[in-house]
DNA sequence: TTTTTAATTATTGTTGTGAAAATAAATAAA
DNA sequence: TTTATTTATTTTCACAACAATAATTAAAAA
């Protein structure tokens, strides 16, 4: 059921494609320091397993046979995230390259680990049936949970407590069971940081990251040398503890709350409208509060991990954290003593980061070794 | 010159005898899920490199063929470490298994990178020939200094500016031309984490630590999942700019400082002295206010990294380690939900953590792929 | 002696490798 | 238009590394 793995080489060259878009088997082969030969022979493999595939036409290029890129292919496969919230359900497909297939929305009641798995299972077919993907290969599914991993395995998790059902449960197999699909369970956070590494173009320019979630709580994903930290116990970047427990902390929730109690009359997230008079001045307050409390977050996060960019992510309006980014990049980060301006930016992605993430576990176990 | 590099299953052999101790061939195959046939063929060229060797007499253990456990060999090789401080300069000598062979210690002029280098090679000389290492295989030098590298590669570094020459100098190459050996440069903290991670058992039971280096200064050292974490610019772990710059940063200085001002006359750290009647009020009054400091700097870690330990080391007398180790545990770190006590523990190495793990960096990269 | 467990050796087949030669597809020059 | 040149890619080939299986040897206890 499994895809047969990859050579190390075979994984090599894919996160070079990764990484720089489309290369030639000789750019690939002095990029990699490998022989023409063993390129030949790899892309070859790589070429019939449908992961890769050669740039059709592309322009003269000077004197002697011209070079032939590869890229990735999107017909490579595709993979399946999902998440669970509170009250709504994600699901996203993806191609080999990353790219969105489709992505699927809804609100449900409350759902069990069974039921949201029998759900995510229903859509999936209903969303292969629908995109044609019946023939193509399935990579995997990557599913999304807030809260940390109660161990390294990743087989239980701590998930936050409006999913009933869910915390403390056997996961893993209650999956496993529901789906015959090769499965990755990974923290929230986590999966926004693989989704901004990969989509959001830092593995372009970066191997170290961190990506504030500001979800249900706050939460941090960490990639370092392109692999997620998840420390000894798994719950790495759970940052929401460095806030003393009596103040709020910098969550859309809190700025719902701020909201109300300065009388706005807002239902949900999804009523926060920075263009509203009525809401600006209070959000313009919670901005400058929240992003005070983030500067610790982001000196913090430099001083321990060194990373190349921090990227903003979450459900808030795009306006919103971008709010907070120019705030954090005038205040006095620490990582203005190597003269550059505090890598602090607002992810980019279209759709959830979470999601696109989950949906990106499988592709990204194919390309980094164990 | 190079030690030929070794095969992944060699390294994992390596390292699993480093985790375990020792085991037998059999054990071997099963703990690193390889056949027998393979583990004989791999286990007799570690053999013939003389990296591994038998454990000659062991009891008997029951019925059949009794087991012949295997052990990293002593006699696999040597490496050198070496620190340079304001006036001080230390070199260590360690074999295969990373035991202390020789460790010297002397005070010197300040140096240049030239004259360190020229020193560390005649120092290198006079222990190699009084331990009879001449025709044992050299497996290279690593040398320590005490500031974050200038880039990830680590040819440059931005010393701290007691050592005149140092900052900014191309130190690998000052250092390759001086002495021919294959060399490792490492920020000081990172050396420790090495230290501590091989030499205080910690492989045993970790694979994430934090080294806490309270020197010059104090910067911390980070390895998740037996990795040395660098960050995209080669600063991670540098945590001093995490103290506000007009507040005293609680290092060994610090300390000093404060008993003199307290109108103790000490001329060096060496003076300190708990059992100092003169003394003792002001070291306790010094470690509640530096444990106090330090219980951010470990939330921080914490929460970032999720280490399975931290570790304090540096110049301070163990007592003095001992007396913020307690207080911390004490304190209300943020680990406590998760119903662990706070692992935070002194070094109990013998010798300089920095100078011992800068002579493990060279054994460290024969078991870490790149 | 038989049994048991550990370790090794043959044997065989697979796989990956680089070097060199061959081929392909274009431009530059005659 | 033809030929030479250049660069990219592929093929051929000889060979080393390696794994799996089965058979063998080793050293002890029963």
């Amino acid at each position: 059921m499994h895809f047969p793995s990859l050579d190390k080489d075979q994984r090599r060259i894919l996160q070079a494609l990764r990484r720089l878009g489309s290369l030639s088997r000789s750019a690939l082969a002095i990029e990699l320091e490998m022989s023409a030969t063993a390129l030949t022979r790899l892309s070859r493999d790589l070429l019939s397993l449908g992961l890769i595939e050669e740039v059709p036409d592309n322009g003269a290029q000077g004197r002697g046979r011209p070079a032939v890129p590869l890229r990735l292919a999107a017909g490579g496969g595709y993979a399946v995230g999902a998440t669970a919230h509170r009250g709504m359900l994600d699901v996203a497909l993806v191609d080999f390259t990353g790219t969105t297939i489709a992505a699927h929305h809804e609100a449900t009641d409350p759902l069990d680990p069974q039921a949201f798995a029998r759900r995510v299972r229903q859509l999936t077919h209903m969303l292969v049936d629908r995109h044609g993907l019946l023939g193509r290969r399935m990579l995997g599914i990557g599913i999304a949970v807030p809260g940390p991993s109660l161990s390294a395995a990743g087989d239980r998790w701590s998930v936050v407590d409006v999913l009933p059902g869910w915390r403390d449960a056997p996961l893993r197999d209650i999956f496993s069971i529901e789906m015959g699909w090769p499965l990755w369970i990974e923290n929230d956070a986590n999966a926004a940081a693989i989704a901004e590494f990969y989509l959001g173009g830092l593995i372009r320019d970066f191997s170290t990251l961190v990506v504030l979630l500001l979800g249900f709580g706050i939460g941090a994903g960490v990639i370092t040398d392109g692999r997620l930290v998840r420390g000894q116990y798994g719950v790495a970047g759970e940052i929401g503890c460095l806030f003393p427990g009596h103040l709020p902390r910098p969550s859309p929730l809190d700025l719902l709350a701020t909201l109300r109690a300065d009388g706005c009359d807002l239902t949900s997230l999804a009523d926060i409208d920075f263009a509203d008079p009525a809401q600006t001045p209070t959000i313009l307050r919670w901005l400058d509060r929240a992003a005070h409390q983030l500067e610790t977050v982001c000196n913090t996060a430099f001083a321990w991990l060194d990373p190349g960019a921090i990227m903003l992510a979450g459900t808030l309006p795009p306006i919103i954290l971008q709010g907070l980014a120019d705030r954090l990049h005038g205040a006095d980060l620490v990582t203005t003593v190597f003269q550059r301006r505090p890598p602090v930016r607002v992810s980019a992605l279209r759709g959830s980061p979470i999601t696109l993430g989950a949906a990106l576990l499988p592709i990204h176990a194919l390309s980094v070794d164990p």
